[in-house]
DNA sequence: TTGGTTATTGACTAGCTATGCAACAATTTG
DNA sequence: CAAATTGTTGCATAGCTAGTCAATAACCAA
């Protein structure tokens, strides 16, 4: 059962420098009663052996891991390895270690929380679609606070920070109607993405407030190769539409090379898209795609924030949610509304604008 | 400093079904002696408390953490996104947990180190193109096995896995050759990065074997603006090269952009471009650049299979080198050889082949 | 009934660090 | 010079789990 030890103790260093193992663990907390002479002698004898005090009793001693798990899915969505890598930094920074968690997409974390908790996690950070009722109601019995990025999900312990996808499809409807659509369509996330559903629900629920018909709607997978296939399936008939939102980014830029390289399509004069998340590749010339972005920034460090203050007053600092708003990025993919400067028929300008403009909506319960 | 505490203990949930706590530890224990009725009151008073057992004391009597580092810096690269992703499932399928540590890119992990330690890692694992001589000195003190990827360093504690570089710029130098390409152009990554170097190493060797003029060198950094930039200085001039490597993707499709995009030059009929990694954007049909892809299935296996041996065997498990060669993939942005099935000069097109067949070379020192 | 075997259980301990406490030394103050 | 203050040090301990060991209970065969 004992294997051997592969670090270092404190008690070896105080052997070896004649000391006492307080007088080396003391070397190590700033601002600790140590003469300058036995410091000098610890560290000494601890180069010599490369110790580092060791976190491990602490967390038992504290109840404090400074863990703090981060729940992924698709990494290939530029998107979200972009989120990962903010998160990361941040937490680093506030001096917490990011216990990396991946779950297969489509799956729940179920099956990863035993793992989380048996490493006494102080929080967890799920970026991921799904999170099952019974997984919802396991981890809030465990009394450890969850942030839940794009997933409106709340109790006591579980905090969400979403972008406002009802909004931005709004902003989607209202910028395709403006610039002249006529035939809309939405290419859909995965079967079950609330995200997805919530995009549409403002998209479908604005061009129907203007007049429009439902747009027709085509099942994606928030993938390159799933917007491809959408684009495919709706453009190449006669009864084709003009105007295309996408569920995300990956799926539009999918559907660009649809109409593009494929069906010989122009984009914008013949075919209008939109997409969602502004991931890098959505501003790299080939596509210059119009786009609503996430304000990842905002949403990170709000996240960010609730995970530190639960931390502090380690008790029930759920049930705090923020909604973020999109913010229309214009591109080359929707054609160029009337010139900024001069202000010709304002009106459906104005909407788009105010809808950008609608600010944080933050509800404590 | 002792906190109200979060998580139950084996002594609560004992004292709750009126065992010791030996029997608590015993249930969770396959294969333990437990009475089956011991066994169900244990497991209801755990699931009254939301309790399971802990790690960390286990840590501390086995001196193993199961934890494995995974150092990384900038994951605006999808090949690096894609990586992590399959190392964080292959570890997690093995039974460990990952410790996402992010450098910021430039930096070397010296100032990650304490961090790693003091949570007793069984193991790093390393992205990270800089891996300086005091970090590599600091390390092999500590008696942790550590697996560098993509970076060729080397001690008793310190193993590699890397793809063969040079051999790889000698593929696009055959291959650019072959398809008439007469000037020719490197696009290399940011300062220091060995990597790029032994690209244009074997680039640079064998367009000189074959008697051509050393390549024209443009500075980039890895991304896709770097490789635009490139683009832009390399094709505006006169004098400009009609077959540019790339020292990755990324930077490939930036300068296929500008080409296009800017110049209004068509690739490959006025430039023929070459990339390296294979990222899944090479593949979008707005670019179908042709690449050299990184055989990462195979490097990120024999990386976890390091790993594994090393926390077996927890002693110096180091100083073994993989490479994998890398493998050609054809696609649009490289003009067509003569066709396939019948085989007119075979000469230069055998060596392309060649290279490629090229087996894996294993060097345990 | 008795001796022996098996199954189950609880007490105890290792493992490492931070900290309260007491002891001690050194220095300053009255 | 005595007393008080300050600075330094070591001892003992909490915190939690897996395993060792001894004790107990249950059971079977003779």
């Amino acid at each position: 059962m004992i294997r051997k030890k592969r670090y270092a103790s404190s008690t070896d260093v105080a052997r070896l420098a004649g000391v006492s193992q307080s007088a080396v663990s003391r070397t190590y907390k700033p601002g600790a009663s140590v003469s300058n002479e036995t410091r000098q002698k610890v560290l000494a004898a601890a180069a010599e052996l490369g110790y580092r005090p060791s976190m491990i009793p602490q967390i038992m001693l504290t109840h404090r891991s400074n863990l703090v798990a981060l729940v992924v899915g698709g990494m290939y969505n530029p998107f979200y390895a972009k989120t990962l890598e903010r998160f990361t930094s941040g937490l680093q920074a506030a001096g917490h270690q990011v216990l990396l968690v991946h779950v297969d997409s489509g799956h729940t974390l179920d099956g990863a929380i035993p793992r989380l908790v048996s490493y006494r996690v102080d929080a967890i950070v799920s970026a991921l679609a799904i999170l099952s009722p019974a997984a919802v109601d396991e981890l809030s019995r465990l009394n450890i606070p969850i942030i839940s990025f794009n997933t409106p999900v709340h109790n006591d312990w579980i905090s969400s920070v979403c972008c406002d996808n009802v909004a931005a499809g709004r902003m989607a409807a209202d910028l395709l109607v403006e610039r002249q659509g006529r035939s809309f369509a939405y290419v859909r996330g995965p079967l079950g993405s609330p995200a997805s559903e919530e995009r549409l629900q403002g998209f479908a629920e604005r061009l129907g407030a203007k007049g429009f018909a439902a747009p027709r709607l085509s099942q994606g997978d928030f993938r390159y190769e799933g917007g491809l296939a959408a684009g495919l399936e709706l453009l190449a008939g006669p009864e084709r539409p003009d105007a295309i939102f996408c569920g995300n980014d990956l799926m539009a830029l999918g559907l660009i090379d649809a109409a593009r390289e494929r069906l010989r399509l122009r984009v914008p004069e013949d075919v209008m898209v939109v997409g969602f998340d502004d991931i890098p590749q959505a501003s790299w010339e080939a596509y210059r795609l119009t786009t609503i972005a996430q304000d990842e920034a905002v949403m990170t460090d709000h996240a960010l924030r609730i995970v530190t203050r639960a931390m502090e007053l380690h008790s029930g600092a759920g049930n705090e949610r923020l909604v973020v708003p999109g913010k229309l990025i214009e591109r080359g993919s929707v054609r160029p509304g009337a010139r900024a400067s001069d202000a010709p028929d304002g009106a459906p300008r104005r909407s788009v604008r105010e809808e950008a403009r609608e600010a944080a909506v933050k509800i404590p319960t």
